[in-house]
DNA sequence: ACAAAAGTGTTATCCTTACACCCATGT
DNA sequence: ACATGGGTGTAAGGATAACACTTTTGT
């Protein structure tokens, strides 16, 4: 497939489906990649306006709603087979009725009222956390969207509807999943230096953590390979270079990890 | 309030309300009790069958999820305040749709077409867990129910639809809850000895735990007052009677736990 | 007195934590 | 050479796990 047709094909989710979709009911995808010791999540900015918002899209009549968030996940970031894991349901029913919601549906009023009408419905969200490698990703905005990109977490701009509370919980979960799996196969590329994946843990633990006992505690999980040792650029002593060992990885999965920083 | 128009109170979610509802979606409880060593749900069976189901509900079209879920547990058990967590949501768009439920379906028709037609539509439900203290309901079926009752876990009748795999994820997720929440204050009576609490913990955890070593890390957590003894009946010695401090416990709650067994 | 349940104590082992020390490298 | 980042080592304290010992009570 060439790169067209892909795209063409990622853009398939576009406003005269509505009919095709569950009423009432969409999926939330908080989509977090890290680089550069930084964590982002990728976000959209809708049209001709300055409200940015969490990817999402509906759900078609007979389709699995893990479907549905996988597929909002391949339409904006191109992944096929992402780490993609639900977290909460949303269902308050003033969640999207806030000041800056009444604002953006009266701006969007004018150009598309049948969308304005789509929009202005009830939603219950149940939102899915995905863990990505910004580099593999290549992202489009969707047929609302005008814009769509990695924003650094700490630097959230301003967004529609409760989501930056979807945000705030995905983070809080990611938090505790931490605990239990090893994220950083999902986040880090093929291969890594300790200090970043120990600035990967800091980032979603927000507190620091000392070198030497974190690099003892992930090696002794064997999960593992240490290779040459990198000389770009940097000054002082060049680190090792990791990478995971699937295969190890995948063991520790079925066993299962208690783990705790 | 006397007991009648409570009841009645209690049953106001009845057939003609469908309208009322949002379509396609629902709530389902896992209402968890403790009682002589012994883990019970609460389930209901429906009329003229041999099928049983979680208690469940649909969400009035301006009301929060969160709050279809604490109502059907209060008509259910009477329970007014009651501990609720959402734990996740089944969206597959099959599942509810397997040879039981067909048979079962089938079997409705007759007497309530209409009925058949809403439950026939699919539903994306959200699931609660609600650990509750037994003595303290007094379970009522439903409109389309001839009996509620409390159910042991490992003694769970012919189910409905994926409530049996509802169950196992609750189930799951109390096992990683109990980590860092003492379930015991809900789910025990108000005194109790050393022995009930480790029998729970069992329970949930479907493992022996050491006696001594049981004890020693609870009671590290002070949030427990020891009685006096009791006496009754029981042979050889008798134990010491405990009971939660409320107090302690709250500030254990925000001070988090770290706790594994 | 005995058996069994309940309370308490002991010990080896492991994990966590907070450092100290050494090594490698570019300036 | 030296400052810095990175790799390794260590020792104190705490937690865990397995088990032994003591106390209480009804029969």
């Amino acid at each position: 497939m060439n790169r067209k047709s892909f795209d063409a094909e990622r853009n398939t989710q576009n406003l005269s489906e509505f009919k095709k979709f569950i009423p009432g009911q969409s999926v939330d995808c908080v989509i977090i990649s890290y680089e550069s010791h930084q964590l982002y999540v990728l976000l959209l900015k809708w049209k001709g306006d300055t409200f940015w918002s969490l990817p999402g899209g509906f759900i078609y009549k007979e389709e699995d709603i893990d479907n549905a968030a996988s597929r909002v996940l391949k339409q904006r970031t191109g992944l096929e087979f992402p780490y993609l894991t639900q977290f909460y349901t949303f269902g308050k029913n003033n969640r999207t009725k806030n000041f800056d919601t009444s604002v953006f549906l009266e701006s969007v009023k004018q150009d598309s009222p049948e969308v304005t009408e789509w929009l202005s419905q009830r939603f219950i969200t149940t939102g899915y956390i995905a863990l990505v490698n910004k580099s593999n990703t290549r992202p489009l905005p969707d047929a609302l969207s005008e814009r769509c990109e990695w924003v650094p977490l700490d630097e959230l701009p301003k967004m529609l509807f409760d989501h930056p509370l979807i945000i705030e919980k995905a983070m809080e979960s990611l938090l505790i999943q931490i605990n239990y799996l090893p994220v950083g196969i999902k986040l880090l590329p093929a291969s890594f230096t300790m200090k970043d994946l120990q600035k990967l843990y800091e980032s979603i633990l927000k507190k620091e953590l000392d070198r030497s006992n974190f690099q003892r505690k992930i090696l002794k999980l064997s999960i593992l390979e240490r290779l040459e040792k990198i000389k770009n650029g940097g000054a002082h002593k060049a680190p090792y270079l990791y990478r995971f060992n699937k295969l190890k990885y995948e063991e520790l999965l079925k066993s299962g990890i208690g783990f705790t920083y």
